[in-house]
DNA sequence: CATTCGTGGCC
DNA sequence: TGGCCAAGAAT
């Protein structure tokens, strides 16, 4: 049972959808894979020069899981979290080997993938292979948090369930259009109900939203403040990686130690780094994981 | 359930 | 100017 204000969404987004190239048709289900990877916690303007690269390079999931995971690290370049680009590399490995090179079209071959989470197997399920399947990212939780509850932002996992379980009874019957209402519900939610500055003035839905007849509340648990970028351990490992994606040779390490000036940090941060498979230590130097390393 | 994990642009 | 934020996953 589809609501009024899901079909005013709908229709802003036959005028307002924009052309990304993982949304090319046919479809491709390893291109939509890499960009919804790419697309975690990552803006999508970051996104489309890497992701273009990235698929001239290994057009198919076989393609990537031929080279090593070092290279593919080395190509997420400045990206960021770059346990992506071993996880996405993992990933082609899987798909290679335990599903014949195709990505597979069941929600549980998904989520086992390396990098796939709910949201991410959802999302390929819907924007790749067309099911009806609610995809629930934090625009599309944002929007029903505003339009149904009267609420700034979306809530806890708990609440989320509770969306999916609406979201499921309220998409369109049919395949094609479900999919389609998932791909505008994250569209307008990235688009026009933002999360800094929603333009309520042009918003299609702004007759059945209740957050905006509520005065737009501001939220009552506002979201725990992020933690500092500068002096982190997520710095170093970011100057550590920067320095071995450059390097064509495997690096010291004490010279790896010397680009961070506190030696007891720079020196976790190789641990951890290691401890994710990001980089491999031989003796007394560290590279990027070749092709046997896990 | 709370934390950790990069990077760079923006108001 | 610097805190805030951007299509999450794993632990």
């Amino acid at each position: 049972m589809t609501q009024v204000w899901l079909d005013e969404v709908a229709h802003w987004f036959a005028a307002h959808r924009r052309d990304l190239p993982w949304r090319g048709e046919p479809r491709d289900p390893w291109g939509v894979l890499v960009s919804e990877v790419m697309l975690q916690q990552t803006p999508v303007a970051r996104v489309l020069p890497a992701y273009r690269a990235w698929l001239q390079r290994w057009p198919t999931a076989p393609d990537l899981a031929n080279d090593s995971p070092g290279e593919a690290v080395r190509m997420w370049d400045r990206l960021g979290y770059p346990r992506r680009a071993l996880r996405l590399h993992g990933a082609a490995v899987a798909v290679t080997h335990r599903h014949d090179g195709r990505v597979p079209e069941r929600y549980e071959d998904l989520v086992a993938l390396p990098g796939v989470g709910d949201y991410t197997a959802s999302a390929v399920l819907a924007f790749a292979y067309r099911h009806r399947i609610p995809v629930l990212d934090t625009n599309v939780r944002r929007v029903i948090a505003r339009v149904t509850a009267g609420e700034a932002a979306p809530g806890t996992a708990t609440v989320a369930r509770a969306e999916r379980q609406h979201l499921g009874e309220s998409l369109p019957a049919a395949p094609e259009d479900a999919a389609d209402l998932s791909e505008a519900l994250m569209e307008f939610g990235a688009l026009v109900c933002t999360a800094r500055s929603p333009d309520c003035g042009g918003c299609p839905v702004a007759a059945h939203c209740l957050w905006l007849e509520l005065g737009r509340p501001a939220s009552e648990t506002p979201l725990p403040r992020q933690a500092p970028f500068a002096g982190s351990d997520r710095q170093v490992r970011g100057v550590l990686m920067a320095a071995l994606r450059d390097a064509s040779e495997p690096l010291p390490l004490e010279s790896l130690a010397g680009l961070w000036p506190d030696g007891r940090q720079s020196r976790r941060a190789l641990r951890s780094l290691a401890e994710d498979g990001l980089l491999v230590i031989e003796r007394d130097v560290a590279s990027l994981p070749g092709r046997e390393a896990h």
